[in-house]
RNA sequence: GCCGUUGUAGCUCAGUGGUAGAGCACUUCCUUGGUAAGGAAGAGGUCAAGAGUUCAAUUCUCUUCAACGGCUCCA
């Protein structure tokens, strides 16, 4: 017999070789019709393996993170099984589960998959689907493995088995469709009621493009049709607050085929957006000891090989234009620039920290699969500053960066991010990454201490450092879910050097400043394209192009509408007045869906009282008030930002 | 850049081998109405651009451009 240990500390007794799903079963036969794989002693098993010693188990349903990556995994196999049944001689790379469901790359030879074959294996994976044909696991001998994928020409399979050990190896088995794979899967086939396969991707093999393409198709499945309507749903209310339907509907920017991909027209509601942003910066910057420059959009190639931008990042500049036999570059960052006006005197000690700041202009050639409406785009105005300090005074200058970042994101009501140290990968010294091996590691040790230093939760990654130093990236996702850094606080070693910048420390030496490069609020760009989905396009108060909207109830009350509105500008309120000789239902609705934080109506009553009636978008009238009141209560709240 | 899809009025979308429609928006007129859609008329399109097939192309084919979904890459 063996001891099971329940999440909640029972402990029963089975005999040897009982399964997850007979144990479920002992429990209550509607739960074990829920049971999709068990955790045994924290790992992920198929419901259906054997326990041969003692454990804890967890009993993993469709609830559970677990339990939805094991089901897409699964569905993952149904998928390949019903390629192959139609598109035979397919051969297989890797299908995982991903965020929202799974995918399988494979290799169809000289065939195309279209938009119509992906509903014909929908339906082909519906039958195969319902007959509950059950996923059965084998282990097998690696030569055996082997064998079995040169029977069958598959050398992606084949390259999977040279990184697997003997005696580690599993197949597992649906249907008349067997591949090579860890697991752990669904009982049987038949527990996937509902599924969609969403689009059709050409991915690289191995993620690199230098190889092959494969063609990948993506597809997510649930328990029941229900749970796939649901989704469903959820992907429409997401397009609805997609920046780029939004910033189109509410007049912030557009693009024109003949300026350019990826070069963004700010309209005038946008430019208010931008102009108010930037307004916070300088204050928040102003206070905490920054200075303001404003550098040019060009420079000579000598510049950007000093800093090593040629060097290490030429493939995301435009090309040069070429003067009187001097190279002149669109500058890709704003950092050479105020390396320069730092080098301009003679520094000492005294002047550090030194904190240059700019919302600069920056030109990146991204390649044009890469665009994606405001939050990639080839035109960027960066919330940039550069600030040269002593190594003593690092760990406090980075910390102060820190807090200006959460004092941003309390403004904005942003708590769902994450902060991501981004290390330099050493593989690629050299390559993407200054040949520093030493001094990457001496500048991440010290981000990883002031981080942890001041309690900040983060995440390390590999290989995404910037060329000249590791950064703290926060990260963010779109309402389509793709994810984006939208600001950055970066450590530089490695200009200071090459730009040969110096101060006079105390001991009358000079000695080399540690730069660190601050974005909290990103660029505009990304910056607007976010705000827009994080509000849903109704922007608060300080931030909304239009404030107020004044509606008359009739044209006989615009005469005094009039001074009303007058009275708002003059309060340096943002307003209008809707003049159209329309009924005041239409002209309410008409400036709700504008998103417009404030209506004012303006009938009988107040014109004889002097008044004006408040109406708050999304919350309703608010009532008659005083117009002086009114105004006043504005401009706290727009001076409070709330 | 690569794979796939798409491109018809300002917006959302129908449609056809014989050169085009709807709703909303817009303009004008009627209406002057009290908290989410009053009525009528009108204007608006080289059907993304170029080439080819055809008696005839917005429709079929090719190329280019752009957008969208991914891959790669990044703020």
């Amino acid at each position: 017999m063996i001891k099971i240990t329940l999440p909640d500390g029972a402990v029963r007794e089975y005999r040897e070789g009982t399964s997850s799903l007979e144990i479920a079963k002992s429990i209550s036969e509607g739960l074990a019709r829920k049971i999709i794989a068990a955790s045994v002693n924290g790992e992920v098993w198929d419901a259906t393996r054997p326990i041969q010693t003692d454990a804890s188990l967890k009993l993993l349903t469709w609830n559970d993170p677990e339990g939805k990556s094991t089901f897409w995994h699964s569905t993952a196999h149904l998928m390949a099984e019903a390629v192959e049944s139609i598109f035979p001689g397919v051969k297989f790379w890797v299908g995982p589960a991903v965020e929202n469901g799974f995918y399988y790359d494979m290799d169809l030879g000289d065939r195309q998959i279209t938009e119509e074959d992906l509903r014909k294996l929908e339906v082909k994976m519906a039958e195969l689907a319902a007959k509950q044909n059950p996923y059965i696991r084998t282990s097998i001998s690696k030569a055996d493995a082997i064998h079995f994928f040169q029977e069958k020409g598959d050398e992606y399979k084949l390259d999977l088995l040279e990184h697997l050990q003997d005696g580690e190896i599993t197949f597992y088995s649906q249907g008349s469709f067997t591949d090579l794979c860890r697991g752990p899967h669904i009982p049987d086939t038949g527990f996937i009621k509902a599924l969609k396969l969403t689009n059709i991707a050409g991915a690289y093999w191995k993620g690199d493009e230098k190889n092959k393409q494969l063609t990948r198709i993506y597809g997510v499945s649930f328990p029941s049709k229900k749970e796939l309507d649901e989704y469903l749903l959820m992907l429409e209310e997401a397009k609805k607050r997609d920046h780029r339907k939004l910033g189109k509907e509410m007049g912030i920017y557009t693009t024109d085929d003949e300026v350019g991909q990826g070069l963004i027209l700010w309209m005038p509601n946008g430019t208010i957006i931008i102009e108010e942003l930037e307004k916070l910066a300088k204050e928040t910057e102003q206070a905490a000891g920054y200075h303001r420059v404003v550098t040019p959009h060009i420079a000579k190639e000598s510049l950007y090989l000093t800093s090593g931008h040629l060097p290490y990042y030429q493939e995301s500049m435009y090309p040069p234009m070429e003067l009187d036999g001097t190279k002149y570059y669109l500058k890709s960052m704003n950092c050479p620039h105020h390396h320069k006006i730092f080098a301009a005197e003679p520094r000492s000690y005294k002047e550090l920290p030194l904190r240059l700041a700019e919302y600069g202009t920056c030109y990146r050639y991204e390649q044009s699969g890469e665009l994606f409406g405001l939050m990639r785009v080839r035109c960027l105005h960066m919330n940039d500053a550069h600030i040269y300090c002593s190594k003593e005074d690092f760990a406090q200058e980075f910390r102060s960066v820190n807090e200006m970042y959460l004092k941003y994101f309390k403004i904005f009501g942003i708590d769902k991010y994450v902060m991501r140290l981004s290390l330099h990968d050493p593989a690629n010294l050299g390559k993407k990454y200054i040949n520093e091996p030493q001094l990457w590691l001496e500048t991440e040790a010290m981000v990883r201490k002031a981080l942890l230093e001041s309690n900040t939760p983060f995440v390390e990654v590999t290989g995404e450092g910037a060329f000249y130093g590791p950064k703290i990236d926060v990260q963010i996702w779109s309402a389509i879910g793709r994810e984006f850094t939208l600001a950055t606080n970066q450590v530089d070693f490695a200009q200071g050097r090459r730009f040969k910048l110096e101060y006079t420390n105390r001991e009358n030496q000079p000695e080399t400043p540690l730069i660190i490069h601050r974005a909290p609020l990103g660029t505009h760009e990304r910056f607007i394209g976010f705000l827009l989905e994080h509000y849903a396009g109704k922007f608060p108060l300080w931030l909304a192009p239009q404030q107020v909207k004044v509606l008359p109830i009739s044209d006989k009350y615009m005469e005094y509408a009039q001074t009303v509105l007058e009275s708002l500008k003059n309060a340096d309120i943002r307003a209008a007045i809707d003049d159209r000789s329309e009924k005041i239902g239409k002209k309410i609705r008409d400036t709700e869906l504008a998103r417009v934080p404030f209506m004012l109506i303006i009938g009988e009553k107040e014109m004889d009282a002097k008044q004006v009636s408040v109406r708050r978008q999304g919350k309703g009238d608010l009532g008659a008030q005083e117009l002086d009141s009114f105004i006043k209560e504005l401009k706290t709240e727009i001076k409070l930002r709330s």
